[in-house]
DNA sequence: AGCTATTAATAACA
DNA sequence: TTGTTATTAATAGCT
């Protein structure tokens, strides 16, 4: 229900999932508003942004619905009443240490560190991942560079525009295309030696290629067009 | 969003009530999930139903997501009571919070996901990075299959030695070495087709090439000496 | 429970 | 951020 289609993932892009989370959590709000009036229900909404932001609704109180849901599960006074606040805040920083280690293990794994303990089937699903991320890796290299080219082409083709333009006008109409070619560095950028046109920079191969690609050329360079 | 444009307001009709709760229940449910996984928050949803019937989300578990209901309330109370040993537990959490944000990102981009925002140069490093760590899982998954293959060989010595002695007890000492060869798999795992000796296997070459490697042989198997 | 005609939500863009 | 609009998704009214 967009310009396009989306698949639930997780967005990338930081500032389109801010927007997104934005947009989506006050949908969320307006729908659980509307089924609460709509069919008489209790409804109790929470949410926290990534950044640890709270957003909630509550067709009542969230005090009522927490308690009715306590109540639900015959866990009376189990969440909603903490004794201790230092407790609590003992058992999320102890939550926090233990993710923090379980994503450290698999970070040190990935960094090639710290294989002993895995068998030769999860060295295998390691390696298989490493090589779809380095693929990742390589095609945002590649394309990033060849933005940059893009991006040179099109300064060189309107530096290329003016020369063309002075050119006209300290030789006025005569001769613009003929003999006596003009010192002047036609081109802008000094490296087209026999262009006549604007300049034209590309890869000429992919920056780096999957072993699977190995024996077709391989160099990496700038080709003159 | 239907045949036609409604109020929001009870609606009067029993059947058409409860009827409208479970296709709107389902869609609030299903839009709370894809907020969560799509902008990375925690949400939690509570409902119950006029008939007093629960049905609930959380992205996490609607324990914690109460817990922390509870804890961000509190804190946004807690000018009141600023108890020493809660803020050092506090800002112990907030640092481990964090600590695992960052441990996430850099995580995502090793996986090769949320590359956009890094440089050619910050590419250029996490490709070495990954580069370096492939060769890692690589060579420890090579030696784990080495020893695997050398304790294969080493069972199949003890076999094969087992064998040449019944051999002899079968047929006594004359003509172990002639003619007249033996039905018996003489080595013991069957493979080695004119093996008089032991069998011997081993990797025939590196388990994967990287690319600098190419242009070598690369096929993996086995090779009998 | 299914099936559409419609409305509502929202992804992409400005 | 806030608004606009082309599309998709949700769903109201029926069967």
């Amino acid at each position: 229900m967009g310009r396009g289609k989306i698949v639930i993932r997780r967005i990338d892009n930081s500032t389109s999932r801010q927007v997104t989370f934005s947009k989506r959590r006050n949908g969320l709000l307006k729908k659980a508003k509307e089924l609460a009036i709509l069919c008489d229900a209790e409804v109790g909404v929470m949410i926290f942004s990534s950044t640890g932001k709270l957003y909630d609704f509550a067709s009542t109180s969230i005090k009522s619905v927490i308690e009715r849901y306590n109540k639900a599960k015959e866990e009376h006074h189990q969440f909603g009443n903490p004794t201790s606040e230092i407790k609590l805040w003992q058992r999320e920083a102890a939550m926090l240490r233990q993710q923090l280690q379980n994503l450290q293990e698999n970070h040190r794994q990935m960094m090639g560190e710290e294989l002993s303990g895995l068998s030769v089937k999860d060295l295998q699903n390691l390696e298989n991942q490493l090589e779809m991320s380095l693929r990742g890796v390589r095609t945002k290299k590649d394309q990033l560079l060849m933005d940059e080219i893009q991006e040179l082409n099109r300064k060189g083709n309107l530096i290329h525009q003016e020369n063309v333009e002075l050119y006209k006008k300290v030789y006025g109409t005569r001769d613009v295309n003929g003999a006596n070619r003009n010192p002047l560095l036609i081109n802008g950028l000094g490296i087209g030696e026999d262009s006549h046109g604007p300049v034209q920079l590309q890869l000429s191969q992919p920056q780096q290629q999957n072993c699977e690609t190995a024996g077709r050329a391989t160099k990496l360079g700038l080709q003159l067009h």
